[in-house]
DNA sequence: CCCCGCTGTCACCAATCGGTGAGTATCTGG
DNA sequence: CCAGATACTCACCGATTGGTGACAGCGGGG
């Protein structure tokens, strides 16, 4: 289909000795590790396999059989990756919504939300990969990333309670995936049901209804 | 990845005659559209290939090339045949609406389009697709739908107006988001955001919220 | 010092992929 | 009845895939 793989481009220096790789387990297995996370990142899950990831890495495929024990492992150890996000999106004024109605809260999580997601390449691949297939692989990373959501939400509601009268869970999970699919349109086509999702103006607009959404409920 | 493609059974009778294929290049056209169809809602677009069509059509690959020039415009002709989708999904009651407010509507609309989602795994697959891949292939079927569903739209509305001081376009948009990955999630995963979309009560839950969230805005 | 284990490389496998050229079978009009 | 168009099949191509077994080079502990 898309052919033109670009050529690796580790040959060795010319003239002086060849780049000697250095034998250190330690950073070939993380150098696999970024080289699955970015290549999931930049193209997708469609072209995401052993061959692919060996070749980003620049080492062998078999290294990835022996230290993650295939693809499966190395999806995993993705996943318990995910656990970290969590702690690079809780911004330093958590503490300053302690205050704040319920309504006030979600829909500033909503919005955070919207913004994490539309600047984490990683993430938003993994959700899309999520509703595309339902393989063991793909259920082990929903698992994690479902966890650091929840996570993180719990985090930032802090101890504010749902209004009484509303099932806030299927509210709040109803405007999570509005979230999630508007950024995956927006990040695939650049709109979704009509609207255009490409500038920042169109992302102003969407918010903005998402705002009203949440209100219209929290008040 | 996944192995073990199941053997196509479509050997001659041994001893009869072996099920000689009447000549019939129209029928043929169709069982290759109907395969694709049929492939790309139950298998996703995964594994949506040449080889894989003409195996389901029966035929040989070289008729796709021949009378639809490839799997693109197979695809298009996919995507063509998407435009009757909108007929069968305006119920006879549609002139019932004219009296409801926009509020009423758009609510009815949002369930309508749950069940119609929930029910079409073709459509379900197309969306996942759009929001997975950007090939020319997925920018043509996405156009495709999106026209559908904005025919579907425009039947149902009807003349109705919508309400002064929100835009209404943004707002509808958001809330067909929430759908999509609604239905995308529930069928892949079986959940969303930590909310269960496996049973019809699930569902109803899913909708109340969904209800609810149109009411707060259009009242 | 030498040997063994660890790290990394390479060659190869069967299977499948998209794509093509050439051939066969059937039907039809003269 | 024959010729040509049409419908269809088959065999093959190079490329890529996931996966494995054998081997080379280096380093540390006996």
């Amino acid at each position: 289909m898309l052919n033109e793989a670009v050529e690796t481009e580790i040959l060795p220096e010319a003239g002086a000795e060849p780049e000697r790789r250095v034998r250190d387990r330690g950073a070939t297995e993380r150098a696999i590790l970024a080289a699955a996370k970015g290549l999931l990142a930049e193209e997708g899950f469609q072209n995401f396999g052993i061959n692919a990831v060996a070749r980003r890495a620049g080492c062998d495929k078999q290294l990835i059989y022996r230290y993650y024990g295939g693809l499966d492992g190395l999806v995993e150890a993705i996943g318990a990756d995910l656990g970290t996000w969590v702690k690079d999106r809780i911004p330093e004024d958590a503490g300053g919504m302690f205050m704040l109605t319920y309504g006030d809260l979600m829909e500033r999580l909503a919005l955070l939300l919207l913004d994490a997601l539309r600047s984490d390449p990683l993430m938003r691949r993994i959700v899309a990969w999520e509703v595309s297939e339902n393989t063991e692989q793909v259920r082990r990373l929903s698992e994690a990333r479902s966890k650091a959501l929840a996570l993180w939400l719990d985090r930032m509601r802090g101890s504010l309670a749902p209004p009484k009268g509303v099932d806030a869970a299927a509210v709040n999970a109803v405007v999570i995936a509005a979230i999630q699919h508007l950024v995956l349109a927006g990040a695939a086509g650049g709109q979704c049901a009509g609207m255009s999702l490409k500038t920042s103006k169109d992302w102003e607009k969407a918010a903005t209804a998402l705002k009203r959404l949440v209100r219209g409920v929290y008040g």
